[in-house]
DNA sequence: AGTCAAGTTCTACGGAACGTAGAAAAGTTG
DNA sequence: CAACTTTTCTACGTTCCGTAGAACTTGACT
């Protein structure tokens, strides 16, 4: 139960957009976001979203454990449970998880990284 | 495009199983393999699955660029098309891909790896 | 050559996940 | 209370996956 899908993807970046700032959103901060013309990588901006579809999206985003509700504050505030970096790492985790051979799959997995990041991963490694 | 169901994971496992052996296997012996008592760690065997079923299975892996069919001989071939490992790398390449901060994933990352994981990887890394 | 059995393709159905959103209820504010 | 905002409930269409029947193809055997 780790993928999302498209739409699902979008409002978790307009999440992990503020979860450092311990910035927690309202719904309509996440609509104003998601309308905002970012400059626009995004991909899934441009269309108007009725309002209860993101609703819909937010709930099952929280069913999945990815979103913190606070149920207490009259408009709710959703926010990201874990950094996309945490997230991220530990969908790796889960890939990796699932294979009889964890070592091999990580020698492979270090032949195709960019110098730089095996420059980051030395250093890491050190402090172990 | 990259997730499997149950059933196509446990059809891949079969194919990866060979896949060092260049053993192209036929339906049948796909068929036979998945019936067989193996010791049964497996979990999805124990049904006896109808043979198209399998086929189908077959046919959308191929579609996923996960096996490739012979088609020249009779009994068609199948074959996955890389090792579990290569997958399970590239898998792990594709997650962390998606991500804008890819050294501060792989920070976290490496934070929970197992000490005997730990030391595989800084000889990986010293290798290059 | 004709029949049989195995292999393959086509088509399809049911369930789950996801994008999408209306209707209605609950709560807020003037 | 009336108007507006927010949340909940329910639902429909699409795609993916497990599952498999019907039918066509092809090699084998008599």
């Amino acid at each position: 139960m780790a993928s999302l899908g498209e739409l699902e993807r979008a409002v978790m970046d307009l999440l992990w957009a503020g979860h450092e700032a311990a910035t927690a959103n309202t719904l309509r901060d996440l609509l104003a976001q998601s309308t905002e013309a970012t400059g626009g990588a995004a991909g899934h901006e441009g269309k108007e979203l009725a309002v209860t579809t993101v609703l819909t999206v937010l709930s099952r985003l929280e069913k999945k454990g990815l979103v913190e509700r606070e149920r207490g504050t009259r408009p709710h505030r959703y926010q990201a449970v874990s950094s996309r970096e945490d997230h991220t790492a530990e969908l790796m985790h889960e890939v990796l998880g699932s294979a009889p051979d964890r070592e091999a799959v990580l020698a492979r997995f270090i032949g195709s990284v960019t110098e730089s990041e095996a420059e980051t991963l030395r250093k890491l490694l050190g402090h172990i």
